[in-house]
Order: C-alpha cells, then sequence, then structure tokens
DNA sequence: CCCCCCTACTCGTATAGACGAGTGGCTGAG
DNA sequence: CTCAGCCACTCGTCTATACGAGTAGGGGGG
C-alpha cells in the first residue's frame, strides 16, 4: 500500500448532496483532463482509492465504471486502470471514391493507410450470395437475392472498420466482383467496366454504441460508440448498383465532407 | 414479489464460464431484441430478477447496467427499468443549407421540424464577442477575437442539439449577425449580402462518448454517445468565414450526405 | 546463468445486508 | 366522495467480505 501522489486527488465533500462515486469519478476526470494522469498512465488502484478516500471497494469501483463508460479510461486485469490513450485517427475525405483515385491498383484504404505511416490489413473475407435484408433489399430496388462482400479492416493490427457492400445478383454473378480480389481500383473500377459509370453516392450516418457482435469484431474497449455508415451507389441510370454497410470503431475515425453552397 | 412472465427469461448455465451477471444481461438483451420486451415495456424489477436467477442484487444490477451502458434500457428511480424507446430521429441533408433554401424567412430547423410534426424551439441563445480556441483561430485563418453564436435546439421540449458559430470580428461586428436574431436566411444569408458569397462548406464528424457538461445541456441518457460537427464555411474567395461546432445527440439524428461520383 | 515457482499486487465477480429516496396505490378519516 | 397519509414497491447508494484469476518481479533451485 503505497501514499498516493500528494495534492493529486482531493478530499470528499460530505455536506454535498452528490454521491460519493460522483465525487470521485469527477475528480479523477478532472485531473485526467488537467494533465496530472496523462495518456497511458496508470490510475492509483483501487485499494489506493480505497485508502485515501476512506470508502468501501465497490464504492471505488462504481466511480471508476463512471470514467470507464465515459471512455476515459480502460482497466486491465492484473495491471491497473489507465487512461486511455486517443488513437491516431483516420480521416475519410469525401472525395475518396473520385474516379482519378480508382487508377491505382491499390485500394483506398490501403493507399491512405500507407500514406499515413500505418500497417494496413484485410481480413475475413468473404464473398457469398444471400438473401438481403428488408433494409438492403429496399435500397438495391427489391431484389430477392445479393452478391455480399464482406470484409474486416485493421490498422497496426487493430481492426477499425467492418464492412459488407451487397450488390444485386444479375449484376455481379460471375463477374471479377464476385471474386475475392476484384482487381485494381476495386468494386467500383469494375462496375464501370461493365458499363454502369457511376453518377453519385448517397451516404446515411448514425452512431450508437455497438453490439456485443461488434465488440468483439472490432476489439471495442467499452465507451468507444461507432460511426455506422450506409453508402449508396447509383449509376447514371439512377439505378443503385452497391449498397455498402460499414461499422467503424469512432474512435478511430473522422469523417471529412466537402459541400458546395449553391 | 410476483412470478416472472413464464418462459421469457431463461435459466442460467452453471457451467459457462461467462460470468452470471453477463449471461443475464445476455438473456434480457435477447428478450429485448426478440421483442418480449416492446418499446417503453418495465422489464422485471431487480428483485423479481434476484427472484428469477437465485442471485444476489448487486449481480442483478451489475447486468443491468451493462444494458444501459449499450443504451438499451433506462431506469426510473421509484418506477423501474424499461426499455428505451427509440426516439423519431431527424435527418440532415447535405443540401439543407443549398442558396435556395435560404429565401424564406424560417430557419431551417424550423422548417424541417415542423414538416416533420415535431415543435421545434431555441434556447440558450448567446452571442458575444470572445477570445477564439486555438482549433477554432486556425481553421478560421488566425483572428484574434470572435463572434460567437451559441444556441441549443430543441423537439417537443427534448434538447437535441448545441451549437457555437464562431465568426471573425471584422467581419460580424456591427451587422445583423451580431444581432440575436439575424433575420430571414440566418446569417448565411447576411454574409452573402455583405458581400461573402459562399463558395462551399467542409464538414468533419467524429462521434464519442459525451462529457458531463454535455449530457446536462442535452438531458442525454446514458448510453447516448453524440455526433460532434465540424463545419467551416468559405466564400468564393477562399476565405473562411465561419465556422460552427454542433453537438447533437446521435439517437435523434442521421446525417445525410449526396457526392458526386466523378 | 537460466528458468521455474512463489508471492504480492492488480482487477473481476459475487454475496449479504443496510438505509435512503421516489412513486403510486390503498385506506381510513373527514 | 375527497383527500391526506401510510405503505409497499421501486431503484440508488454504500459497506464489508470473500474468492478467483491475471501479472510481474524476486528468489531459489537446477
Amino acid at each position: 500500500m503505497v501514499a498516493l501522489p500528494s495534492g493529486v486527488l482531493g478530499a470528499l465533500d460530505s455536506t454535498s448532496d452528490r454521491a460519493v462515486f460522483r465525487q470521485i469519478a469527477d475528480q479523477l476526470r478532472e485531473a485526467i483532463d488537467k494533465g496530472r494522469f496523462k495518456e497511458g498512465a496508470k490510475l492509483p488502484s483501487e485499494s489506493e482509492l480505497v485508502e485515501h478516500y476512506g470508502v468501501s471497494r465497490m464504492t471505488v469501483r462504481n466511480a471508476l465504471s463512471v470514467l470507464q463508460g465515459e471512455g476515459l479510461v480502460h482497466s486491465e486485469h492484473g495491471k491497473g486502470v489507465f487512461v486511455r490513450p486517443r488513437p491516431p485517427v483516420r480521416r475519410l475525405a469525401s472525395d475518396r471514391f473520385a474516379r482519378r483515385h480508382r487508377e491505382q491498383g491499390k485500394s483506398a484504404f490501403t493507399v491512405e493507410a500507407e500514406a499515413a505511416g500505418s500497417r494496413p490489413e484485410v481480413d475475413s473475407l468473404e464473398v457469398k450470395e444471400e438473401r438481403p435484408t428488408q433494409d438492403v433489399s429496399a435500397r438495391l430496388g427489391g431484389p430477392r437475392r445479393v452478391l455480399a462482400r464482406r470484409r474486416r479492416y485493421l490498422l497496426d493490427g487493430r481492426p477499425v472498420e467492418f464492412a459488407a457492400s451487397f450488390l444485386p445478383l444479375d449484376l455481379a454473378r460471375n463477374t471479377p466482383i464476385a471474386q475475392p480480389n476484384p482487381g485494381p481500383g476495386g468494386i467500383y473500377a469494375r462496375l464501370e467496366e461493365l458499363g454502369h459509370r457511376l453518377d453519385h453516392f448517397e451516404e446515411e450516418i448514425r452512431a450508437r454504441m455497438p453490439s456485443p457482435a461488434e465488440i468483439r469484431t472490432l476489439r471495442l474497449a467499452s465507451g468507444v460508440p461507432v460511426i455506422h455508415l450506409i453508402r449508396t451507389a447509383f449509376d447514371t441510370e439512377g439505378r443503385p448498383v452497391e449498397v455498402c454497410d460499414t461499422v467503424m470503431a469512432a474512435d478511430a475515425y473522422v469523417l471529412a465532407y466537402q459541400l458546395p453552397a449553391t
């Protein structure tokens, strides 16, 4: 039992009607915000906090779970509770699907990651035909069956994004799009080669807390929301040719859009 | 102590190495997902769950706090724990700043809300001159002082969004922009009247858990992230003329963008 | 010198109990 | 019949204790 670093944490206000565990959480949060605990630094252990505040361990754990829910700290069994480092963010520009970017052989993800000095990976590649969900079917104009392409993206070994593309079967079957690796420029380049000249994309963005499955797939820490992006690609005839459903770890991304003012 | 509705919740698997509170959370989550507890419905009380599973109350509370952190349920002191209803979402189209929308007298928020049958409100209106944060200053090209316009938006009495606009002082001082109500079409219409013809907007989107202040301002339930949007408006000379920092309750919004494929 | 094991420390899970405070329905007095 | 007050039920907070399991470091044996 080592004494706490002096002066970092104050005392409780017993006259306050604010719950004790909230007061403790407040003090820890303030100390983190002010940099008295730096990114990645270890907080005092639960038993040290019990000692310092003179409360029971459950109260301390309650306070820590508040901070964990806010995404400020994460705990490691057997080691301690640490201030969550802000991971480097990956920035998605709205022109990343511009035609000129489809020339080179690599995928947008690979190019952007390497430009940022990170090691990109793609796994969980799955390509199969299936019945679409009601939502996907509606967005694609009601096909009974679709080609689904699922993959997970990782940066430096950390999963950051899970995406599923859906294309009408009549359009994708027996084409390079149905191959695990569709070739340079990705499926958008193949679609254009097949005569479906792309006209525009529609993107819908939501943010929410992850499902248990998403927590597993993206290895999300608690307190990290996901960004849910649904993109629909339209060809020049106004036909929807692809729906891409993407779930991203929110702490790894900034989305950037440029809009005309006209 | 009333018996549980039969068959809704199963038994624990004592051979599993999954923690008991997680198993309970799993069963409740599944029951909610499958609609056996509907939106707004009351879950069994803590003591009923204690009875049903034969565990201590803290274990049950632990399970419930998992679901609360996921945003699936919310508790009401003295009443019970309820399945969180999905609130109606407000859809923000990417053309909502198009020039043609600036003709009518009402603000975009008011028009859209009334079209959706909701009662819009704006409060916490504050207009003042101040020193910008480093980030805002950098985005605006480095002014020492800015005009800040802060306001909160509510739908049917529920706060959904808190926004702060920042404009360089030399541009906004002693203009209608410095008035609490800048007039029909909002500050973008005034900017154009002042000769700053708008060219394009840049938007950055992040998602994260709210700070305690944001929880208060937006009266957020636990397990609801926020969408943080930073928009910069540029005039035809390429000068940034406004930065708008917006924090939205994520469960109230879907952002929609349309992107050209060129 | 190296490696294994023990130990002390960490957090994870769970029990049992206590009191407080908000809610809503029932009951008895008026 | 009305209404005030009681009471049972709800969740909120806190204490005290126990054991399990992951981690890291030191010490002792090979």
